[in-house]
Formats: structure tokens, sequence, C-alpha cells
DNA sequence: TTGCCTTGAGAACGACCGTTCTCTATCATA
DNA sequence: TATGATAGAGAACGGTCGTTCTCAAGGCAA
């Protein structure tokens, strides 16, 4: 048999992979079955349902975005750099095959109505990154404000870069960073 | 019985109201048909499949756009202020009670893996909304990166509104594009 | 009034999905 | 080897949903 963190580490990246590229609703959980390699019986040994497995995959995304965006960030030295950086972050991965949206948001999209748990998820990600912003923002002495707009900047080119399959947005919201940062540090 | 033109608009503002509120997957036919007064096999002579209903929704909800759009924008006189006024019309929708993000934003992230023709819809209303923005930004003689980076402002603003539950997002992406606008036209 | 067409209300059908159960095979232990 | 627990495969169950069908009620022409 194999390990339960091994099984639960297939499950939970199979239904990732799933969620993501066909929405939550619209994948069953004998495809997770099939996809994972586990079977029925073990997934509901490790998930007591759906909305739990769905809660895991939402928080292993949650992890890759934190992890992704401390290595992408980790080169540069200032505060500027880095909210910088984080464009740069998601350049590469909006031209990653498969790209297809911020998952949260297309979470948030799907299961607001009917999951609560799911909703206060994904709110909880999306303050964790303003938080993140607001920091570095407060490190390179920018007033508040600034920190909102970095926010809206990156989660509008998510959604751009998806809907309408422009990578470049994230070159563009990184451009419009820098005049935003530019005026408010003149 | 009903005039056929009623009755459709019945059925379209009341699936609206559903699917806008709690998705479109979590909202059965019978519920339209409760909400709309309207009984299914007069649905079902009006729209094919559910599907023909939810793209008559998205017909709507795009009119809707439009028209709230060119309503917001008739106060100004310059490109300048009509860009701006986009935000302002923003700000009052964020605030309307029963705000929930972008319906073609939320019907993508539901809907964009098992239905190519409401993905392709989607795409084509923010195809234009960027046209729209670009056609102002050009007149105001402004360089063809700035229509997208408001294009961004305007998406984020709708996503960090819908989630976060901030309708100053729009305020907030206002004073980005003005910053924006001042630096690209100076 | 009589017969016909249409309509509305809702039952019915077939498919699918989340979840549980059954049955058989496997493996560790004595 | 005998035994008992466990896991995997997949059938089964209960519920829901999209869609269609039935049937009774009502309006309209002759």
């Amino acid at each position: 048999m194999i390990d339960a963190t091994v099984a639960r580490n297939q499950v939970v990246e199979a239904a990732d992979r799933l969620f993501y590229a066909q929405g939550v609703q619209a994948v069953g959980m004998d495809a997770v079955r099939a996809a994972a390699g586990v079977s029925l019986k073990r997934i509901y040994a490790l998930f007591p349902s759906k909305d739990a497995l769905v809660a895991a995959v939402l928080e292993h995304r949650r992890a890759q975005w934190n992890a992704g965006i401390a290595a992408g960030t980790a080169g540069a030295d200032t505060a500027r750099g880095k909210i910088l950086a984080v464009f740069d972050f998601l350049d590469g991965w909006f031209r990653e095959p498969g790209f297809n949206g911020c998952a949260f948001i297309n979470a948030y999209g799907e299961l607001h109505g009917g999951s609560p748990a799911v909703a206060r998820t994904v709110r909880e990600q999306k303050d964790a990154f303003q938080r993140y912003i607001a920091d570095l923002v407060r490190e390179a002495g920018g007033p508040e404000i600034l920190a909102a707009q970095i926010a809206i900047l990156a989660e509008g080119a998510q959604t751009t870069a998806a809907i309408a399959g422009t990578p470049d947005a994230a070159a563009q919201a990184r451009a419009a960073a820098e005049v935003l940062l530019d005026a408010a540090l003149a």
C-alpha cells in the first residue's frame, strides 16, 4: 500500500490539475480517482467530502503561489525591485502552457454561491497578497493607496491574461506599476 | 397568454438575477421557472437549452454594461474625462446591493472548461471594452500601452471589489489611471 | 354547444454525481 | 498453512438536473 502522505499528495495534485483545467463542478470524483490512481475508498478516507478536497487543493495552490512569489522576488534587493519582480513572476506564469487564470478567482466565480468556505479561503488568499504588497510599499516609503493600486494591477493582469489570452498583460501592468512608484516616490 | 417578447424578457431577467447571485450551475431550470413565472414548456420553446439561456443572459448583461458605460461617460466632454468616468461608473456599480463581481469573469471561471460558446462570448465582451478604451486613449493622444493599462486597472478593480468586498477599489483604480494619464500626456 | 388547438402544471425519464457498500484478493502474523 | 484484517475495484444508492411527455383546462372558430 502507498504511504498515506504520498497518496494524499497524488490526490491533491491530480485534483488540482483537473479542477484548474476544467472547473470544480465539471470534474467528478471518479475522474480524480482515475487521474490520481487512488481508489475512491482511499480518497474518502483521506478527505471526508469533495468540499474538503477542494479546500486542500486551494491550500496547495496557496503554498505554490507563496513559493513562487518568494522565489521570484528573492533576487531583488530593494522593496521597489521586489514589487516589480512580482510582475515578472506573473509574466513567467502567464506564459506557462495550460495557464488558465487565477485558480482562486476561478473558484470564487464558480462556488461563491454554494460554498462559504471556498469564498472565505479565496478572500484570505487575496488579503494575504494585499498585506504582502502593503509591507513592501511601506518599506519603499510609498503611501497606503499605492499598495492597493499595485494589487489591483496584479489582479487585473491575471484576469486579462486569462480571458484575452495576452501574457503581455504582466509587462503592461509592470510598466504601470513603475509609473505609479515613480510618481509616488518622487 | 403573455406576449412572447414579454415572456422572454421575464425569463432572461429572472435567470440573470439567479445566475449572477448563485452561479449558473447552482441554479436549476425549475428555479428559473419559479422566479420568472413562465412554465418550463414555454421556456424551452423560447430557448432550446440551458446553454442558449446562458448565452441570452450574457447578451443581456452586455447590453446593460454598454448602456451603463454610455450613460456614465455621457457627462464628460473630453476623452480623458470619459476614461475617468468609467471608474466613476464602476464605483457606483460596486456600491449597489447585490454586487457580485463581473458576471463575465464569473461565467468564464465557471464554464470555460465546458462551454466554448461562453468562453468566446466573454472574450468578445472584454475585447469590446478594450477597444472602447483604446479609442478614448487614442483620442486623448496617449500611447497604445496606456489603453491596456487602463483596462487592466478596470478589470482588477472589479475582481478586487468582488472578492475583498472593497468598493474603494474603483476610486483607487481611478487615481492610478489619473497618474498614468498625466505621465503619458505630459 | 362542439370540437380542436394550445397552454400550464407538474410528473416522468435518463443521465450524472457524490457517497457508501459489497465482494474478492492480498498480506501479515501465528 | 490458516486466519483475520485491509485495500482495491466497481456496483449500488439516493439525489439532482436538464429535458420531454402527459393530461387536464381553457379559449376560439363554426
